[in-house]
This record gives C-alpha cells, sequence and structure tokens, in this order.
DNA sequence: CTGCATCCGCCTCGATACTG
DNA sequence: CAGTATCGAGGCGGATGCAG
C-alpha cells in the first residue's frame, strides 16, 4: 500500500547515483537481465530467481513499471507478462559492462560452486566476453549448444554479434554445460584441456576454433600477444 | 562478529550476478565513484557520500580491500587513503554506462532538486556523454569549469578524453555551476536558453560551441532523441 | 493455477556516541 | 583522524493466504 512513498535516494546531482536510485536496489538488474531476452511472466521471473520472495518481485516489477523501464504486454488483462521499454533496454550496455567485470572478478577469486547454472546465463556471458576489436578479418560464426540452449556468434565486417537460436553454417560448433562454460569464460578451466577431457566438444573448422576463442579473449595463455593479427596461427590439435 | 562470513550472494553461475555480489550492495559503487579521480581518505569519502554512515563505509571499504579492488595507499599507517586497483578501475566504463542510462532516465522524470550538487559529479558526467562516434574531423579542446572544479576534454583524432585541470589552448571555456550543468546533460535546460539567461557562460570560438554540444549530445532542437541507443534490438514478438 | 498481498523473523542500514 | 559499538527502523526472505 505504500507505491512511491518514502522510496529511499542517494539524493545526489550525479548521473551515477540517478542510476542506481532506479536500479541499484537488490535484484532489479537481474530482474532487468531476464527480460533483456524477451518478455516474461511473473512466475518465469520467480523461477529464474530463485530466492527473491514473491513480494519483492511484485514491488521491484511495480516499482520498474512506474519508472518507465517496463511495460506490461497486455495491460487490462493480469495474464499478461512483463517486456522491456526503450530505457529499459538502454540497459543492455552497461549490463554487459558489468558482466565483463564480473567475469574478470571471478577469475582471480574461488567460486562458491554450489551456485545454480543456468544455460540463458550463457547467452550473456558470450556478449560480454565478444569483443568487436578483435574480429579482424574473419566472417565466420559459430554455434553454441549449453545444455538445451542454442544460440550464435554472427561474425561480419568487423562486427560480431550474438543471435539466438542455431546458425546457418556454422564454421564451429561448440557443445557444453552451463558449469564448464562458466568456468571456461572465468579462466578458471583451459579451453584444451576441456576439449580433451569432453567437457567441451567443438565440431567443425579447426582453425576456427583459435579464431573463436580470441574472439572471446580466452586464448590459451602462450597465445601471440603481439597485435600482428596474421590469419591464426596453426592450431595443434 | 560476522567478519566476511554469511555474506549475502545471489548464488547464480552468471557474469552479472557475480558483480553484483561484489559491488551491487548500497554505497558500493558511489564509493569506486569517489576513487575514480584518485586516491581518497576516510573522511573526504565521508563527506563525500552524505547518510553513509561511519560504519557502513567501514565496511564497504574492507569488504573492497578484501575483493581486491582497492588497496590502502600506505598499508601501515592509518593515516593513509585508499586507492582503486587495476580491477577496481575496470569498473570505470561500467560506471559510464550506468551513468549514461541515469542521465537518460533524469531526462524523462522529475528531478528531486533538492539533492546536493558537487562539481566533480560533473567529470563523470562528461565522461558519459562524450562519444568518440560523434567526434567527427574535430580537432580541439574545451575547458569546463564547474564551480571550482576544472576539467577539459581532449579531441583528437576522433578520440575525445577527459582531463583534469585546465587546457592548453582550448578553443571553447565553459562556466557554469553543478546544478545547471546537470539541468543541461539532463536535458530539463535548454543550452541556447542557459547561455542567454548567464546561467552558464562561454568563451572562445562560437562555431566551437555547436561543435562541443555535438560532442556531448545536447544540441538544442534537430534532437537526435534515438540516436544514442542505436542497439538494433529487434522487437520482441 | 497464476499473480500477487499479508504476516513475521532476521539482517542490513543509518544515526549517534564513543575510543585509540 | 579513522574508525568501533550500539541501537532503532526498515528492507529483505520465506511461508502462507486469497482472489481472479
Amino acid at each position: 500500500m505504500n507505491g512511491a512513498r518514502g522510496k529511499r535516494s542517494y539524493d545526489q546531482q550525479c548521473a551515477l547515483a540517478y542510476a542506481l536510485d532506479v536500479v541499484g536496489e537488490r535484484w532489479t538488474l537481474l530482474v532487468i537481465r531476464e527480460l533483456l531476452h524477451g518478455p516474461r511472466r511473473y512466475n518465469q521471473l520467480l523461477e529464474a530467481l530463485p530466492g527473491i520472495g514473491t513480494n519483492l518481485l511484485a514491488a521491484r516489477l511495480a516499482a520498474l513499471v512506474d519508472a518507465g523501464l517496463l511495460t506490461p504486454t497486455e495491460p487490462r488483462k493480469r495474464t499478461g507478462g512483463y517486456q522491456l521499454t526503450d530505457l529499459g533496454r538502454s540497459l543492455h550496455e552497461p549490463i554487459l559492462g558489468l558482466s565483463r567485470f564480473g567475469l574478470a572478478y571471478a577469475a582471480g577469486h574461488e567460486l562458491p560452486s554450489g551456485a545454480t547454472a543456468r544455460a540463458s546465463w550463457a547467452v550473456l556471458a558470450i556478449e560480454a566476453m565478444v569483443d568487436d576489436a578483435r574480429t579482424g578479418e574473419i566472417d565466420e560464426s559459430y554455434e553454441f549448444r549449453v545444455d538445451d540452449e542454442i544460440f550464435h556468434v554472427d561474425v561480419r565486417a568487423g562486427h560480431a554479434e550474438v543471435v539466438a537460436g542455431p546458425a546457418d553454417a556454422p564454421s564451429l560448433t561448440v557443445r557444453t554445460d552451463a558449469r564448464s562454460f562458466f568456468s571456461l569464460g572465468m579462466r578458471q578451466l583451459d579451453p584444451i584441456e576441456a576439449l580433451v577431457s569432453g567437457q567441451v566438444a567443438a565440431v567443425g573448422v579447426p582453425a576456427a576454433v583459435t579464431r573463436c576463442l580470441r574472439l572471446l579473449g580466452i586464448t590459451p595463455d602462450v597465445a601471440v600477444s603481439t597485435d600482428r593479427l596474421a590469419d591464426v596461427g596453426p592450431a595443434p590439435v
């Protein structure tokens, strides 16, 4: 019954403080994260956010709708879901930025490992890892099958884009589970070891493996540190 | 008595969740924001973060040092300050991203206006507003004097950089107060009106005013309303 | 069955007082 | 100056109730 009264604010004329006034509370950015993949229903969100508590999710959703970051998909009916507005979608880049930091942080620390792993998180991680500056002259696509989630990365004209669903003619198809995938992203699992042990299976053009790893910034250490980007070294697989 | 025990975590294998486990709590990103400008002492932080409470600041600082984002400038003595590590500094981009969102959000909403305004926030706002894609063929610099804070933007070879201190030979010098400055950034104050009313004073090459405004994305009317989020979001079905 | 609202115990937060 | 100790208020998490 409070509505918008008593909102806690940093009360600073600062762009960052304004942002945190809106999306800085607990769970809020994770709700946005879920909606980045498309509209979701209340119960879908509840299931994707273990531990949030029903009242808190309802409160967050109401606040976000009120702030103009979300809209109900069907304003009248109660059966509809929620989707991001343009303003809400503009959090995509900041979320990717924070994700990059999250990967960098996790790379240097011990992970709880009791954490729940979902394949849909992997899409976000791939988006965060891909860097257009490392596309070089590549023009191909890589398909990922993390658990039962399928998506792919299209690299074309110096730009890499992550898209849901299978690829047309991927030069590489990577299959793994969500847990192994994140261990790779956090540099706590060496890609070569993962391939050998079978935690990750790669099918396609052998040289594409190297190119894909470089695009994701997880070249297995030895790696070329020179910025000369000749078309891939010989891949010893 | 808790120390580091019982740390509240989202417990998800997700890059964003990892990030928020570290910097997602209240005040944490604002502490990082303060340290982006250089080392700060405990009392400087207290003063820059009105309402934080001494125990909470101490707890946050300890947690951040423990997480490896901060280090005391003088490990032994208690008189030293705190500074960011490389890992902590990697939050610069995510913070700028959130700041861009904060400006976009504030542009469409009523601002409390009772908020405390500090000139040093303006540096961050400028960094967030500047976009290399809008530098064109410009090769000049703009100096800003917001309250008693002086900094400038160097534009050279398609890249814009925000630097502390006065510029060498600025083609434009802008003088204003923090409050007016943020009103400009939030598009709640028209730059032309601000110049006429004297809230903002500009000295230098007249044409540089237009170039500077365009670099900051606050051109008076033609208004690139959707220019900033050229994210090509395919409409959800 | 979905989409919340209510209640309750706990933990975090914010403010003040106090100490080395 | 740089924190620690303490305490009230409120946000959070979990269980349950209830209406459409």
